[in-house]
DNA sequence: AGGGCGATTATACTTAGGTTTAAACAAAAT
DNA sequence: ATTTTGTTTAAACCTAAGTATAATCGCCCT
């Protein structure tokens, strides 16, 4: 089910790239060593579980601003930063933007080995999630605009005389759609179903952009 | 409703005691300046939204070794770590550890004061978020253990003739349970009260203290 | 002994929810 | 022009949920 981890190491050295190259495949891990960043975001993040080692001093963008930049293109991977140069603000810049861990060299093969066990099992259960939620959208997405609407009044508990006034159609009406969203959505029970919506973070309707 | 904010300085030095809490109370911030750690542990945090302002190096425990005792002890207060001395990994430590900021000494007043409202603000949301959890968890303390078998079930989707079967009951008497439940809990709707498990993290029936 | 509480159930209804079948209509697509 | 899709509704049923009243039973506490 879930497919091979992959690290993608981002280095400018060579000798660095491949010296931590060397130690992740000796441990049976799958590296991909890059040597700067827009490689990486030419190809998009790998299909299964994966986890970014990035030096903070890169050419041109720094590490910081690059981890910006994915969090801005909604691009979620998690990212170990390693430096030889970096200082306290850095650190608490790169944790506050979510790195999983922020080494300086010299650090020990076990610290980075952890750290990126803890990255992959983030990033697993990330991809887990939305996975789930990639289906669930899936399943709204073949609602009709009248069947969403009425799928957002019953999973705020209206009952369907209440939606049927409130949109001004025939309780029968309701209850054919209301059917349907039960069908579509695969939902078992109605707690079933708010929890579905709950997921998808219903606001009402539209608004998924912002 | 929401208590004025309370800041809490912890520094051994009175010196920067005094010229905090000036800063802070300049700023029309109610301060409470402390010598140690265990002062503050002994009064426990304050009622309304607070903020810890706290050196990292302090006499006896450090002040990472404090915010894990405060995480063990399930006391939940934003920490914002001050430090002359600090080095990278105690900042990642502090920051993975869930602090809001760590600034190194010399620092820009302003710098302290964001943190601190950033700290507040989250420490307002947290507040608002046990207070709707503390007001459920008193009504489902008033369910009888069978009304809480009940809505276990009923939160699952289960139909009364299932959940009468299950637990070997007539139908009517878990009408008559369900009934109650939805009274008791206040629940306006079955997705309301699903809702109300959910927040209350049911796994099905004891097991809070793991 | 008596009262209160939790639990259980029955009867008798009422309301809510859900399905099937069938039909009608408009707008969009082929 | 024909078909498809979305929407609407009615009739006829059936199942599920919820309420009120009343009664029984066991247990704990006074």
């Amino acid at each position: 089910m879930s497919a091979r981890p992959t690290i993608i190491i981002v280095d400018d050295d060579p000798g660095i790239r491949e010296s931590l190259e060397g130690l992740l495949r000796s441990v049976g891990l799958q590296v991909k060593a890059l040597a700067s960043v827009p490689e990486f975001v030419k190809e998009g993040r790998p299909e299964g579980p994966a986890c970014l080692v990035l030096d903070v001093r890169l050419p041109g963008r720094s590490g910081l601003d690059f981890q910006r930049e994915l969090a801005a293109a909604n691009i979620h991977v998690p990212i170990i930063f390693i430096t030889g140069y970096g200082d306290i603000p850095m650190s608490v810049q790169a944790m506050k933007g979510g790195a999983v861990e922020f080494l300086t060299k010299p650090f020990r093969d076990q610290d980075l080995l952890d750290a990126i066990q803890l990255g992959l099992a983030r990033d697993r259960a990330w991809l887990e999630n939305e996975q789930v939620i990639a289906e669930l959208r899936a399943r709204f997405e073949t609602l009709t605009p009248r069947e969403r609407e009425v799928m957002a009044s019953v999973v705020t508990g209206r009952l369907n005389k209440q939606i049927a006034y409130e949109i001004g159609i025939s309780e029968i009406t309701v209850k054919v759609h209301r059917g349907q969203v039960m069908r579509k959505m695969k939902a078992a029970s109605l707690p079933d179903l708010a929890r579905m919506a709950d997921k998808l973070s219903f606001t009402t309707e539209k608004s998924q952009t912002c």
